[in-house]
Formats: structure tokens, sequence, C-alpha cells
DNA sequence: ATAAAACCTTGATCTGAATCAAGACACTGC
DNA sequence: GCAGTGTCTTGATTCAGATCAAGGTTTTAT
């Protein structure tokens, strides 16, 4: 019913549109213009609101999904409730792979953290161009290597290091991500933050006060400054606090 | 200066056994005769004995690993020594790629077990490969994949269930793999079994117990009668014991 | 601007599992 | 068959962090 209308709408801005912006995405890097074309007419284009989820755990998984606007989170939940967030991801990230490449479902849930807007690829026509394109075939091994490496580092943190230092890790990535050494502002809540490094909002409330009486940070609520590096990098490295 | 002499034992014996070997392993599956003999003429192969380090995290990675027999692990070490195993890998499991697709270097570091006879493909000629065979692309992304699905249950364990569901669950995917509902025999060391699930030997012998208490299971040395499947599930679920 | 809803902090208490300590068991090679 | 070494069990204690509860603050939507 609404076929005449999107298609034209395609025509002239969408597809040029997504040329655009496929092209600022490291998994493309490397692609001819031809590639980039073809990537766009398979591509498309959805809008998801805050806490709007955009796959479930367990569903069947038919394409991927890169992040073009807003910020994403891939998480999984327990029986009780309780929420592990695996990434959170914002523009130029790809997520939903894993079921693309191995058949099966969706190993993890994904939510939109704020208004986001997120191209699909639908699976088949993307193995086929991947089988196509060596370039982008070693792009892709590339970008899941990278997620098997940041998997094997959160393992490590969740199982030997202690809430502090994993807290004191994460704002040094923070402050790297956002190359500043003086402050950083989180991206998140303190709800999600205490989900990502595997704790609760207490602990974190505490262990900020914590940092702050030992003179490592100073916190105004959503902005961190940074007044010791050195010891966080040492708390973050095997420290108590 | 010993050249001459490894070309001529290649010629009729190590280059058939190589296809033989390489023909069984998943991720070769679907390679042509052509594609297996050119892998068998890249392939290095060694031993290692028990205890012996196979890579180091940090190592720069030059390629992939394979099992051929024995059993290998790979795990991480904490600044205070204390080890997460990250995987444990027998006949047919290949390793070690992370960096051979992302360049840097080992998230993590390899010892064999027992006497393990580990092949080698050297990673310039192995992505020379990848990139003309489409095939071994897709499987070596389908192995990636199924990878990145495994962490996300190990990460959700680690994170959202308690010691006895973890143990509770590792003795089902033992009973799976080893296709018996009856028995599993376990085929590490209680303390290795402790670091793979993240806790210590001495909990690991207080859960057997209370499993025992709670007719679970029986444990004898080295074997473990389920005696009570459904409950194990149970447990592994979400359970307390 | 204001009400409603989310989010955050702080204190008191509880608990799962680590750690410390010491014995028992069970595989090695001699 | 026995000493010796590594592996496992058991008990006592400690501790990091979860949970419960309640008040305070910021954000969002109307």
């Amino acid at each position: 019913m609404c076929c005449r209308n999107r298609h034209s709408e395609n025509f002239f801005k969408g597809e040029l549109y997504g040329i655009k912006i496929l092209k600022t995405i490291a998994l493309f890097s490397g692609l001819s213009a031809d590639q980039l074309e073809t990537l766009s007419h398979i591509a498309v284009r959805k809008d998801y609101k805050r806490g709007e989820m955009i796959f479930h755990e367990g569903d069947k998984g038919n394409g991927i999904y890169i992040v073009e606007t807003g910020r994403i989170k891939v998480f999984k939940l327990s029986m009780d409730g309780k929420e592990q967030i695996l990434h959170i991801y914002g523009p130029g990230h790809t997520f939903g792979e894993v079921p693309v490449f191995q058949g099966k479902n969706f190993p993890a849930s994904s939510m939109a953290l704020e208004t986001a807007g997120i191209i699909f690829l639908p699976r088949d026509r993307f193995v086929k161009l991947i089988t196509a394109t060596p370039a982008l075939g070693m792009n892709m091994l590339a970008d899941l290597s990278r997620r098997l490496r940041d998997f094997t580092v959160q393992i490590e943190a969740l199982s030997l290091k202690e809430v502090p230092a994993r807290l004191a890790a994460y704002l040094l990535t923070l402050s790297r991500e956002q190359n500043n050494d003086a402050r950083v502002s989180l991206p998140i809540s303190k709800a999600q933050l205490s989900n990502l490094i595997g704790t609760t909002p207490e602990t974190i409330s505490r262990m900020f006060k914590k940092m702050g009486d030992a003179g490592l940070i100073a916190v105004q609520t959503r902005t961190i400054e940074i007044q010791d590096k050195e010891g966080l990098e040492e708390l973050s490295e095997s420290g108590r606090l």
C-alpha cells in the first residue's frame, strides 16, 4: 500500500544519503563506489524510540544492524530479571551478526537507549555480497576478532577484578575514547553503568564516593573530573580502594 | 642444513597425512582437494608437553593453531596470579585467530594440558588463501561467530549466575558432549574446573558435596553419576542449592 | 512550570564465596 | 609396597558486595 511512496522517496534521497553514511563505517572501508551502491540498495532504515527493543534473545537473526544515530545496548537478562550489558554501541558500529554467519538465533537482546536510527542489511543479500567481495569478508573477520578480544577483556574483568578496578578501568576507557585526560562525561546513566560492569547502582554510588575521598576523581552529576590518572591506572590493574 | 631431509619426508608422507587430518576439521569442510593440498603445504606441526606454553598473552600472533591431538587451554592470568580459563579445546578445534585478522597481539595465553600435537598455519599465507577462497572465509566467520556466542554465555554465567548454577550447567554441557545422560567423566582436574567456572577448588568441593546431599549427583573421583537430570537443569537455570 | 517518573544516595543488614589452615586421599616413580 | 608429591576435602573465619529500605535529586513530559 505504501510502496509507491517509499520507492519515490528512496529514488533521489534515500539512496545517495545511504552511500554517504555507509562510507563512514569502518566495516565498509576499502569498498569501491560500485560495491557501496550495491550495499545502499539492500539497506533498510528504521527509527527506534528510547527503550524500544530492536531484537530479543532467541529471535531468528536475519540480517546485520548498523547504528546510524543514537545509542543502543546489547544485553542478557537472567531468569530473575537481572541484566548484564554486553555492549553499548553508537554511530558506525554494527551488531547482531552472530546469527548471520552461524545460523541459529540471537544470543542476546538489543534495545535503543535513546532515539536511534538503525540501518538493516538483510542476511541473504549481505552474505552474497561478502562472498563476492573478499575485502568485505576480511573487514568482517577483523570486526568479529575485535569483538572476541573485547569479550576476553570483559570476562577477565568480571572474574579476576573487583568492582573498584572495573570502575576505574571503565573511566580510563572513557577518557581514552573522549580524548580527555582531565574529565569524562558519562554516556549512560549510573544504573546502566552498574549493569555494564556487573554490579548494582548502590555499589557504584559508594565506589564513586570512595574514589572521591581517595582524591582520584570528583563527580559532578554526569561529569567526572579525573584528579589522579596514575592512581586510577594503578587501581584498575589490581588495586583495592 | 636439514632441508633436504625434511623435504623428502614431506614428499610422500607428511603431505598426505596432513590432508587427511585437515579434512576432518570443521573449519575446512567444503574445501576442494586442491585447496586442502595448498593448506597442507603451508601447515607446520609441533608437539607440546603437558604444561608447556603454546603462546603468551601479549605475544605477536602470526598464524592460527589447530589441535590435532591432546587438549589445550586458553586462559587469562590476573596480576596476582589468579587464572580464568576461557576455553579448553581438543582435536579439531582452532585457536589463536584473533590477532591474525585484527593485527595486534594475543589477548590471552595458551598451554598444553597434556601431550598435544598442534598444527600451525602461518598468517600471511593463510590470509591469502582465505581471500582467494570464499568458502573458507565463510567457515571462518561462522567459527568466530560461534565463539562470540560461547562468550556471551560465559559472561552471562559469570555475572548473572551463582556457582551452583554454573557448575550444574557445566555438568549438563559435559553430559551433552559425551552423549550420556547417566554419567559424565571430568576431562580436567577439579582445580582446572574451578578456574573454568570462575571459583576456587574449595568451593567446587563443597558444591559437589551439597549436590550429592540433594540427590542430584554422586561423585566418584573423576566420574559423576547424574541421578536427577531435571533437578540439575532447574539448578542451572536460576536455582539455589 | 509543574507534576510525575526515573534515577541516585545513604545506611543497616545479610550472604555467597574467598581465604586461611590443616588433614586425607590418590596417584608417581622407586 | 612405600615414600613422596600433587590433588582434594573439611572446617573456621573473613569480606566484598548484594539486598532491603527510605529519603533526596534530577530528568522528562505535559
